[in-house]
DNA sequence: GTGGTCTAGACCACG
DNA sequence: GTGGTCTAGACCACT
């Protein structure tokens, strides 16, 4: 039996007015979920249509973002059933993933600077990101 | 007392597969050194050719890129001169910095997503950062 | 400068009727003609458009494919350019493509087995595909 | 000389990621199992569920292979006693024969492709196997 | 009802 | 001219 939508807590929303393309700002908000802790392995993602629906774009856009996370083993979909996030961990060494990390923040943080943000101000919204509604129920396992 | 060429020392840089068109991220990129005291009024911008050849993009994204500022006042173009930040105060809107704030840590926080980290520790390493970096208390050239 | 149409000599071809979907037909083509060697890294495919009109499908369905392809890391998209095999090579352990390629026989002469096909003429019919066109003239490098 | 359920040594397996539908790759089989011999008239095919559950698939699309082949009149159907094979020899068509190889052998071209594997690589093993297969002289049960 | 494939066609970004 | 994004809508495969 399946219970409801368990990610009625997640919110999506697009930015139609910043030139990066809707599919894109889909995946981004996906693995932005993941990242953030909000969305969980097994968890349902919204339908194909029901995403459409909610932000008023062509269910083919929804359905090529998810197909692209597909390919990217983010997610899983089950033909008539549904879209899931996906049970990979790609678990790394730990000295990668510090490596990584680095790499990222390092090269974030600079594009802020070019970019006019403080770090102040851009740690905020990534903590809202984060903590937003990261208090929301989530399925189990699956 | 400021020199002609001064603006030698800005850096533009392009992320190709972020889905932001290139000529809108020049665009960003010369209002957030205006809006950052880093680029001022008659300071002087690479040439089409030269940006173009730094960017490894074609000439024409870059021009479409300057005509666009030069319609919004940013800059001022002198044939057989050169392009240089124009006197006006463009004051990039709040509303555009908070659209450009959103891009940025939208597309950091999928980033970290698909890597497998958690924004926890991202704004935990991007804290220490923000730290040191308020120490030294001064920004470096760049 | 550019020359003409090196893969000139590689013949896509669909089976409409077959069942499967034609974005994955292509898909299957070109990663076999590179197991085949009658694509290498830097050949250029037909253009979105012109393979279209070739295989007498919507340029839609080609673009699928190619797109597939980039996320899987197979071939380079050039905007305005065109689209060309990708100069990675995976390159893995010895012993771990010795198992994938017995696992892989394996499975197929299996398959091949349970639909009553005799390994004869499926070794044929591959030695066509692999030799078929293997003399073909190719661009270097790029 | 047959018993009734002597067919419960044929094994039928999906490869669900390959595109062709899953009701096709059923009707393939049975078909390719007559042709091969290991299917003969009056053998009994599984029942629906059961086939449903091997399969891991829904009971309809079974139901709809079924269905298919019976149109066919490659099985017969009795009500209350289970599927059959059908007297008549189908004699599955050259054609039929013909898209089944291509599409076996194209398939399998492009994994070895994605693999990194050469064919003629491929095809020295599948060779290797077929001589050994043939040197034991019979085919083994299954 | 859920996802999947395809078409036809508009408009954009880039060379 | 090249590839890229999106829409609207038809029809298919599967639960």
């Amino acid at each position: 039996m399946k219970t409801a939508i368990q990610s009625a807590a997640f919110q999506f929303k697009l930015d139609l007015k910043s030139g990066v393309p809707a599919y894109r700002q889909i995946i981004d908000q996906v693995q932005a979920g993941i990242a953030a802790g909000r969305l969980a392995s097994g968890d349902q993602l919204p339908t194909v249509r029901q995403m459409a629906v909610d932000l008023a774009i062509n269910p083919n856009t929804v359905l090529r973002a998810y197909r692209e996370l597909e390919i990217r083993g983010v997610i899983e979909t089950e033909q008539g059933t549904g879209t899931f996030i996906s049970g990979r961990k790609p678990q790394q060494s730990q000295a990668e993933r510090e490596r990584q990390l680095n790499q990222l923040v390092g090269e974030f943080a600079a594009r802020c600077g070019s970019a006019g943000l403080a770090l102040a101000e851009v740690i905020d919204r990534l903590k809202e990101l984060a903590y937003e509604t990261s208090r929301s129920g989530k399925r189990e396992g699956r």
